[in-house]
DNA sequence: CCATTATCCGAGTATTAGCTCGCGTTTCTC
DNA sequence: GAGAAACGCGAGCTAATACTCGGATAATGG
């Protein structure tokens, strides 16, 4: 929390905007949502003005208001594009079984995310600690989903809701990794190390501690 | 985030403000605090402005600003008050010692949560989970610093820098209380079951499975 | 080529919200 | 009860930021 405080936008109600058609517009779209995504993860998005966004990816805000409608919706296509880049990470690595290794897993959810959070450094943490905004589902929908359908698999006894419950509880452990650090002051490692407690020994009794190996 | 955006106000450095002496401005300042508790938990912190603040505490601005230096020390103040009421109800519950019991002294944590929330509702959750303000040490840190020397006292063998996370993470979890109704929409009852669990299946074993009966 | 469409630009506008200032009122002190 | 200090007020100033607009430039398609 910065200097910038609050004030209103001049727009009542976003206009649509155009759709990239050309190939250097849509690289133009990219630079922005790279520029933004530094910028977010840097300094929050409250601080962090549209002049600058524009400047920073080397446009002009013309052009950035051509694609975007404001603000917000830069920030919901932040969202968007992390969404799918970390579903699709996840996909790739995770395979889930009633043999599953929970502890395995779990590790390489906490490989994934570290591995994305250091892309552009922080912003993974940035969205995912971020309130959902109203345009999209958020990142962590997605994911949350995700986990429901795993736990439907490994605890089919569980009723709907407890499960949505319980993915969203696995979210928010998970997130630690974003928030301890910060207020502990402490190393990437012990803090990962932590969170990995925290998820095994929720995980393992909520899941009737299956037939998955534990080390 | 609603519509309102950021803008920079115009202090460079914050003056230095009166302090209340008589009995009407120490209830200004209350009644300042007050509003703003509610109108932060309500429209979050970007989306309160000072004039609105004064306005609901029956002030006026200027009034406002004789006592607060700016926002953001209104902010620090009200975290100010919360870290001690919250500490305070804390002393009056907890009883640390060998023989504890963890799951009770975890409800009881909770019960103090949901009570304290109540109050203005969703104040408390605000505030836990909003970035601390640099003036103060915020909320939590007076709550990690006794977390700490509760586990000192329970497991005395973990060092002291995976104290420090460890009780880090407690806290995390704990605002799981006030992030996973949000995402999962769940009731309160459901999330503040799987808090308990989870809190409970960290602790634990992290304390090295003491004396404490674990129902 | 030329018409059409997409793209790009960036100085300028509108709006908001943080904050001040000078003056009238209440409380305190002796 | 009189001077001083503390207090209260709210219209309005100012800085800052989201966003627009009209014109120049580049790609496209026939």
């Amino acid at each position: 929390m910065g200097s910038a405080e609050s004030r209103g936008p001049r727009s009542v109600r976003s206009a649509q905007r155009r759709v990239p058609k050309q190939a250097r517009s849509r690289e133009l779209v990219d630079r922005i949502l790279v520029a933004a995504g530094e910028l977010f993860a840097t300094r929050g998005y409250a601080d962090t003005n549209t002049n600058l966004i524009a400047e920073q990816a080397g446009v002009s805000v013309g052009s950035l208001y051509q694609f975007f409608a404001d603000k917000e919706e830069i920030l919901a296509a932040l969202q968007d594009k992390w969404t799918t880049r970390l579903g699709q990470a996840l996909d790739e690595r995770l395979r889930i079984d009633a043999d599953i290794d929970l502890a395995e897993t779990i590790d390489h959810v906490l490989d994934i995310h570290a591995a994305l959070n250091r892309d552009p450094p922080g912003l993974l943490g940035f969205l995912l600690t971020t309130p959902v905004v109203v345009l999209t589902d958020g990142v962590t929908e997605a994911i949350r989903q995700r986990l429901a359908e795993m736990i439907a698999v490994l605890a089919p006894d569980i009723p709907a809701e407890r499960r949505a419950v319980v993915a969203a509880m696995i979210v928010h452990i998970s997130n630690g990794l974003y928030t301890v650090g910060l207020t502990a002051g402490a190393t990437n490692p012990a803090v990962r190390a932590e969170v990995r407690r925290a998820l095994l020994a929720y995980i393992v009794p909520v899941l009737g501690n299956p037939r998955g190996r534990v080390r």
